[in-house]
RNA sequence: GCCGGGGUGGUGAAACUGGUAGACACAAAGGACUUAAAAUCCUUCGGUCGCAAGAUCAUGGCGGUUCGAUUCCGCCCCCCGGCACCA
């Protein structure tokens, strides 16, 4: 009976009844649950997504049968390069093939039962919300936080694109794995590093999030704290200084060079007209050449050159040579390093290799004045200053306070802090994606795109290839030649794209208010259905999405345009299905469709079998062997219901206190099993034990015989009532088609997620009968069955002449007896 | 290298604050029903010894704390994920 037709019922009745539908402003507590929306590539939905799907579905189902106003609304993430590549190779329109990808993809949602409200769907290629994409860029453009520059910048060589650092994953592109190239380019940025220290203290509100992503975030924002030194260039007519950035300014002592990027300015003009000149350009050059990757992988060997300066320690005086080093990137700090060789190990690898001195100045507490060249590599612990002046015998720990004072209290420096993360890359070149809303003028400059002309469509092209670094835009006479707003005079649009994380870094804001032509959402929807109380996505997000949504969340808060800085309460990421050890993808062609299945078991089976075989959060090997399991069980409880329907169906109430001893008994697992199911899901989502504690009622129920007496009685049938009852209502959001059709069954008129959920009686949860373990020296050697709250003395007898216990104590002297209570009985003996 | 998360039967996994290791399933074996098969139902199912009762070993390895450790502590091995010349 568990079948497609059985699902297809429910599907109709559900969408029909629009059971789903959220209900804004309901006098309900809200429950806000997301689903990281897809990017519609148009493969058959395979189990790695279904299972995604699957658990969101889940909780939203669990969260309405509590109660609560759910909004569980799906959209597309729907611009991208996959649209446009396909769109080239075969001759289709990017739009259209992304139209038909969502077509299936939602067809494909329904089919497995997942109860979207989609009355608030949402496209972001769509010009109605990515109008309000736009909006946003021009809010950012207001408040100065959105700016180009020239800088050279991350290059996909096969997306034609540039790209954030965010997305260049292991030095390759993210999506295409194609190894990431540097491009001098005039690009667009955000400026995400304006926001640095509250993406880093506000992880700290973020109580509902995995501990994982929250180090990852904290590690990709970087903080550190340390001291900028000025170093004077030894006999510098013109009064140069290198400035260093260090966070280890005990080991100033210990500097015996300094290392500076090839690049760096000062480099070049120190050599300049030096016999040192010609060799450091072409080390620059050779550099410039070298991906970002092989440089700066610690792989690679740490090379350099003397550029024939000499630098004076700040703190002592000391002259030391400067060196520009290959390990010494441009981009972080100053660009330049006060090299120790005694404490930092890149600093000891080249000083090795190009025989410099190497200084120590921190010792370890345990060994006395370590000669230098005893060192096999630089001593990187704390410990005690030594040949540091007035420094010496301070703990490193605290010369480090000490030292920056003192810096700064001389004007030798000053205390700095940086951090890793670098402002955002948002524009890219290619055609699928929202353009960007300014236009150049010669007389205005950047000319934002006025609100009133929102939103800059798409124009339709012909040829979907970027060229040379620019957008096929670029190529539409009709698009980029317009008229300035501001003076009227000849102006060129911008034909750059918006990168499709900005689409995706506000979706969750206009889900409460999808329709809205006025604005991108209304902040009173937002302050009913703000913040999201469960999102749910994979972890390979952790970063790219979940930062850059965090970061929009926060400028709209400083903008009053939504009253809550952080977007998401609680986060789940889910692991991830593999197959053959890969993650299932469409790329890597191993993909198992969940279609197959589906039309084989039911959609109801696919969902529990998913749920069941491991804890949600764990990554599984897909293995479809044990799917009969489901089925055999679900067949169990139809059957179950079916066989018991003439008992029960005209059943009144169970009355707990009337019960004889047997049937309270029975009872009491019925109200177990619903502690421990709804203990389960609450208790981070834990479906595989909640269900196998279903299954173990059901094998309760088969196995259960009543006395001939009370075969018929009114309070065995009202108690075989109230489970079958129980067992659907809990299992219902796990496998809803099978439990609304059982529901009806039972005589029910109205849907099964329009009920509660059972409440367990918690005068009802403690078995009256317990079975103790016996052990002697903490070793098993028996069991005891008593009553709840047997006396210690009582047990004690009873357990104390069992044989095997007797055998065990026999000729020994009994040193301490451990009893808890119901619980445990220890006899320690010698 | 650093930071996370893991390692439990033939397999997927349970064991929530230290208290009966392996719940629940899959696979396997046997049995019942059937002309037969499927489906269903019942039984067995970590290793070794034993007819059995039971004994003994067993949660990656070695130690420790404890009456008692999959759980806590120390060291080591392996797997997965993240970060990584970031000064």
């Amino acid at each position: 009976m568990i079948s497609n037709t059985l699902d297809k019922k429910w599907q109709e009745l559900w969408a029909a009844r629009e059971l789903f539908q959220a209900d804004d402003y309901s006098k309900k507590i809200k429950y806000y649950v997301l689903m990281m929306f897809p990017y519609p590539s148009g493969s058959w939905l395979h189990m790695g997504h279904c299972k995604n799907y699957i658990i969101g579905d889940v909780i939203s189902r669990y969260k309405k049968m509590q109660g609560f106003n759910v909004l569980h609304p799906m959209g597309w993430d729907a611009f991208g390069l996959p649209a446009e590549n396909a769109a080239i190779k075969n001759n289709i329109h990017p739009g259209e093939w992304t139209d038909k990808n969502i077509e299936v993809m939602k067809k494909q949602l329904k089919k497995i039962g997942i109860c979207y409200d989609w009355s608030r769907e949402i496209t972001t290629c769509a010009p109605d919300y990515y109008k309000w994409s736009q909006w946003l860029f021009l809010k950012f453009l207001e408040k100065g936080l959105a700016y180009k520059k020239t800088k050279k910048a991350n290059w996909c060589p096969k997306c034609l694109t540039v790209m954030a650092n965010e997305e260049v994953v292991d030095g390759v592109c993210w999506r295409c794995k194609t190894e990431v190239a540097q491009k001098e380019l005039e690009q667009w940025f955000f400026k995400i590093t304006d926001y640095s220290d509250r993406l880093l203290d506000d992880i700290k509100k973020l109580k509902g999030w995995p501990e994982k992503v929250k180090i990852m975030q904290e590690n990709w924002i970087g903080k550190s704290y340390g001291v900028e030194l000025d170093f004077k260039i030894e006999n510098s007519p013109a009064g140069e200084k290198i400035s260093v950035y260090t966070t280890r300014v005990d080991t100033i002592f210990g500097v015996t060079y300094l290392v500076i990027a090839p690049e760096h300015p000062l480099a070049q003009k120190l050599a300049r007209g030096t016999k040192y000149e010609a060799p450091l350009k072409e080390f620059a050059a050779k550099l410039k050449r070298q991906s970002e990757i092989s440089r700066t992988s610690d792989l690679t060997e740490k090379e350099g050159l003397f550029i024939g300066a000499y630098a004076i320690n700040p703190f002592n005086g000391e002259r030391v040579p400067v060196y520009a080093v290959n390990y010494v990137i441009m981009e972080y700090g100053t660009g330049a390093v006060m090299a120790v060789p005694a404490h930092d190990q890149r600093d000891f690898d080249f000083a090795k290799k190009y025989n410099l001195p190497v200084k120590v100045v921190i010792q370890k507490p345990d060994n006395n004045g370590r000669p230098a060249a005893d060192l096999t590599e630089a001593y990187i612990s704390e410990g005690i200053q030594v040949n540091s002046g007035e420094f010496d015998g301070k703990k490193n720990t605290e010369a480090i306070a000490l030292m920056s004072e003192y810096a700064e209290k001389n004007k030798i420096g000053k205390k700095t802090i940086n951090f890793k993360l670098r402002d955002w890359l948002i524009s890219r070149q290619r055609y699928w994606g929202a353009p960007i809303p300014v236009i150049y003028c010669d007389k205005c400059g950047i000319v934002p795109v006025p609100e009133k002309d929102l939103p800059v469509k798409l124009p339709f092209v012909a040829d979907f290839q970027p060229k040379g670094g620019v957008s096929p835009l670029a190529a539409i006479k009709e698009f980029v030649e317009v008229p300035c707003p501001k003076c009227g005079g000849a102006g060129k649009r911008e034909t750059d794209t918006m990168n499709t994380f900005i689409c995706s870094s506000w979706y969750f804001l206009r889900f409460c208010d999808p329709k809205n032509d006025n604005a991108a959402f209304d902040i009173e929807k937002i302050k009913y259905w703000m913040p999201v109380d469960q999102y749910v996505g994979g972890i390979e997000h952790a970063i790219l999405h979940l930062l850059y949504a965090r970061f929009f969340t926060k400028f709209l808060f400083d903008l009053k345009l939504i009253n809550f800085d952080e977007p998401f309460v609680n986060l789940f990421t889910q692991g991830m299905v593999l197959k053959d050890g890969q993650v299932m993808s469409k790329s890597k062609g191993n993909t198992v469709e969940a279609d197959p299945l589906i039309e084989k078991y039911g959609a109801d089976t696919v969902r529990g079998f998913v749920l069941f075989a491991a804890p949600p959060e764990k990554e599984m090997e897909w293995n479809d062997k044990g799917i009969e399991g489901i089925w055999r069980f679900l067949g169990r409880i139809e059957r179950f219901i079916d066989n018991t329907l003439p008992l029960i169906k005209d059943a009144g109430p169970v009355v707990p206190k009337q019960l004889p001893k047997e049937l309270k008994a029975f009872y009491i697992t019925l109200n177990k099993t619903i502690k421990k199911v709804k203990e389960d899901v609450e208790r981070e989502f834990h479906f595989n034990t909640a269900i196998a504690a279903l299954m173990e009622f059901v094998n309760f129920l088969y196995a259960f015989e009543p006395s001939e007496e009370q075969k018929n009685s009114k309070e065995y049938r009202a108690l075989l009532r109230l489970s079958s009852e129980d067992i659907l209502l809990l299992l219902a959001p796990f496998t809803p088609h099978i439990c609304e059709e059982l529901w009806e069954r039972l005589g029910h008129k109205e849907s099964i997620f329009l009920n509660r959920l059972p409440e367990f009686d918690p005068a009802f949860v403690i078995a009256e009968e317990k079975e103790v373990p016996v052990q002697v020296n903490g070793k098993l050697r028996g069991r005891i069955i008593i009553s709840a709250g047997t006396s210690k003395e009582e047990a004690l007898a009873r357990a104390g002449i069992l044989p095997t216990v007797i055998a065990a104590i026999a000729g020994k002297k009994v040193v301490k007896i451990i009893y808890v209570q119901d619980k445990l009985i220890n006899w320690v003996v010698l």
